[in-house]
DNA sequence: ATTACAAGAACGAACGTTCGTTCTAATAAA
DNA sequence: TTTATTAGAACGAACGTTCGTTCTTGTAAT
């Protein structure tokens, strides 16, 4: 009885993790299209043959096309919401927490451009046009809530929380940007130091003692 | 004689204003589409409804849809050239020139947002596949120069000129971002002072007294 | 002053193509 | 056998664009 379940069990898994393997083909596919050319330049039938599978299995694993942006976007919601969630109980220190949310964001152009690029590029409301924008969901209201610890603690110098959130992470973000339009020779970790001292600089309370350089 | 000429060119004259009254018109009736559903959710025939003209009309003046964007993406970039020599002729220290950008930058996403989303949101690389980035162009270059003129000088700290630039503008950028999706409920200008007060002391190479609050 | 002509702006029906989606049949798994 | 999955031909709607025509306006000839 128990061995017939886990057969059931392990077969389910196997089943499972197939379907999961085709679905998940599918969408790198369409992220990397979608990325490469834009939602509206990519058809239904540009990922069917980059994807070589059919356009019936694209249409049983998604509702449509909107279907497939839709999985990408949650899924990508879902993870960074994890990742912020992750940091914010890592460290401690407002000044820690979004230095560390920066650091991830770098590491993660390098390592997942077509992702990064789907984050911070992609018009989602040009074909999610249900969904909310992207900077008032979850991973993004929860950096907003680590500046705004940061100027309840007194770190952050008291300006408008929402200022002193695009003060911190605007000038990062930018510099995703130009890596991603491939306008930095250097991958995006070797500035970290540097671009974090500025915007941290631009919103720190504390003393200001900066050298004429940083090396 | 003369008089005759003079009458043709005032004629003519006339005809040319007219002319380009049309254009002008079908121009912003395609700003206002494009930025309120897309590029790609705009056809040419919602066009034609919108600004009550002919199929003819629209490509009469001009070559296909392409070229309606790419008119309102090279005036907006003389526009903008335009704007950012004045103020290099205007303001003279580097300070000055950057405060001057971010203040016209702000004043301009109250007073024409569709334009200026038409700068900062639209992915112009979907629809205007030879265009280069537009953080590559002209108007973008010369921010860039005042900041490395200000590395020279010495106001700047002597960081990589793109980190410095990014640091500068990043925020106030994404403020414009957040203005334009409708999180900001106070205008651009009343930001401002804070705003530029983040920026330029992340960069700044000036000793550091910063009151704990601003009025 | 009237008429005839010319230039080009405006018009919109019609075209060919592409797209997203559906449908039916075939195959594999349970 | 039944169910889940894949396959790809077929479909209709919508798209960007073309093209023959009409309308308008300015010029020349009578």
């Amino acid at each position: 009885m128990k061995i017939i379940e886990r057969k059931r069990a392990l077969s389910q898994l196997h089943q499972d993790s197939k379907i999961e393997e085709r679905r998940g083909h599918i969408l790198g596919t369409a992220l990397n299209l979608f990325t490469r050319s834009g939602y509206f330049n990519t058809s239904v039938h540009d990922i069917q043959r980059r994807a070589e599978v059919s356009i019936g299995s694209i249409y049983h694993h998604f509702k449509n096309k909107e279907g497939i942006a839709k999985a990408l976007y949650d899924d990508l919601l879902v993870r960074m919401e994890g990742e912020m969630v992750k940091i914010m109980g890592e460290q401690k220190t407002c000044h820690d927490r979004c230095r560390e949310v920066v650091s991830f964001l770098f590491a993660m152009t390098e390592n997942e451009p077509d992702t990064m690029e789907f984050v911070v590029h992609a018009r989602h409301r040009e074909f999610l046009p249900d969904e909310k924008p992207i900077c008032s969901s979850r991973p993004f209201t929860l950096m907003l809530e680590m500046v705004q610890e940061g100027i309840r603690e007194g770190d952050i110098v008291g300006v408008n929380s929402v200022v002193a959130a695009t003060a911190i992470f605007g000038g990062p973000l930018r510099m995703i940007h130009l890596r991603l339009e491939g306008m930095l020779e250097q991958p995006l970790p070797s500035y970290l130091s540097e671009v974090w001292q500025c915007a941290w600089h631009g919103v720190s309370s504390m003393g200001y003692m900066r050298p004429k350089e940083w090396s």
